[in-house]
DNA sequence: CGTATTTGACCGTC
DNA sequence: GACGGTCAAATACG
């Protein structure tokens, strides 16, 4: 019928446009890396529009019945386990290493080995009194912290932070917060590896507390609320939440402390990141500050369920973790365009979700 | 009671 | 052996 020809003229036509506007908006990216350095913002816009032409293709071509699966299953998967793509930061490999090389040592899951492939971002953060302990503190991620360290010749101990959502949603990125000797306001905050969670802005998963004293706290009252609390808070948390170049600009010099801060926490290193790969699309990479307040869901619920106590949390990660990058290396996704945590141990949600009793 | 933090021990790397 | 990073039992908190 004409009508079917129609439809598959306009339907090439549309991918066509699409892939055009892709392209052409990573073209936008890569001159601004490699002309400028691009704020947070710019860096957030446009991975929204990448994000966004990677959705419409995907949904498009995943034509017929099964086209909201493979979208669905698109998009998840690349957070999960699919190919690792270029991740250009400091010493990370790219693809063709990680598949000759790495994943042989992956399969011993030694966690000093993954995280010599994570990627690293640092950023020194002048913190405020006006977004002091009142203010949104955290970077629309929420943290958990797992280790402080005294440093050699750092005259405050470095903390060691990690996703919440570590062992729901297999989110590895790490972070390291380290006081600054010269300036006790600045803190230097290392990023590794990148949040596959989902639970922010695009997200649908909440990002259950503000964790406002987690960061920086010199006094150790940075307790969580319970996470149905976390949930009620979020709107007022997100309310406050913004894009922190603000707090980059210098201006801000207040000697109180401790104070947290707010920005995205997941871009991608340079402009390799993924401009050289077909696809990137990354939910993680938005931070709260640009997000809407709606659609949320609660992991908690499952969360809850299997981790009664952190000391079962903490086996199911590490048992968990053979079993899961077995899984993840004999799954890969068709689309990887997106920068992973460094250690491929990606797993799709699901797995876990439905795995309940798996852990039970 | 559930969850997060603290902190000494442990491990891998250099 | 020193150091940095992580683990995990103990502890704190709401």
């Amino acid at each position: 019928m004409d009508s079917g020809l129609s439809l598959s003229w306009e339907y090439k036509t549309l991918i066509n446009e699409l892939t055009q506007g892709m392209e052409k908006a990573k073209q936008l990216h890569f001159h601004l890396c490699s002309t400028t350095s691009p704020s947070e913002t710019q860096y957030l816009l446009l991975q929204r529009i990448l994000s966004s032409y990677q959705k419409a293709l995907s949904i498009l071509k995943g034509n017929g019945s099964t086209s909201a699966r493979q979208a669905q299953a698109q998009f998840v998967a690349p957070m999960l386990g699919g190919p690792e793509l270029s991740v250009s930061a400091d010493e990370s490999p790219r693809i063709e290493d990680f598949n000759k090389s790495s994943m042989r040592d992956h399969q011993e899951c030694s966690p000093v080995k993954k995280r010599k492939f994570q990627t690293t971002r640092t950023e020194q953060v002048r913190v405020n009194s006006e977004n002091g302990l009142d203010g949104p503190s955290d970077d629309g991620y929420t943290w958990r912290k797992y280790g402080q360290k005294d440093i050699l010749g750092a005259k405050y101990p470095r903390s060691y932070y990690r996703c919440t959502y570590r062992l729901v949603q297999s989110c590895w990125a790490t972070k390291q917060v380290q006081r600054s000797d010269e300036d006790p306001n600045v803190f230097e905050i290392t990023y590794k590896g990148t949040h596959t969670c989902t639970q922010s802005t695009n997200a649908v998963l909440p990002p259950p507390s503000p964790d406002q004293k987690q960061e920086f706290q010199q006094s150790p009252q940075n307790h969580q609320q319970p996470q149905q609390k976390q949930y009620e808070t979020l709107l007022s948390f997100k309310a406050n939440l913004r894009v922190s170049t603000d707090n980059l600009d210098g201006d801000n010099n207040n000697n109180e402390m401790p104070a947290p801060f707010t920005f995205p926490s997941t871009y991608p290193e340079n402009q390799d990141f993924h401009l050289g790969s077909s696809s990137s699309y990354c939910p993680s990479f938005v931070s709260t500050a640009t997000s809407g307040t709606d659609n949320y869901f609660s992991p908690v619920n499952n969360y809850q369920s299997f981790v009664a106590n952190q000391s079962n949390y903490q086996h199911f990660e590490s048992d968990i973790a053979e079993i899961i990058s077995a899984h993840a290396s004999t799954n890969n996704s068709p689309i990887g365009g997106m920068e992973f945590p460094g250690d491929e141990l990606n797993l799709d949600p699901n797995f876990l979700y439905n795995a309940s009793g798996f852990y039970a």
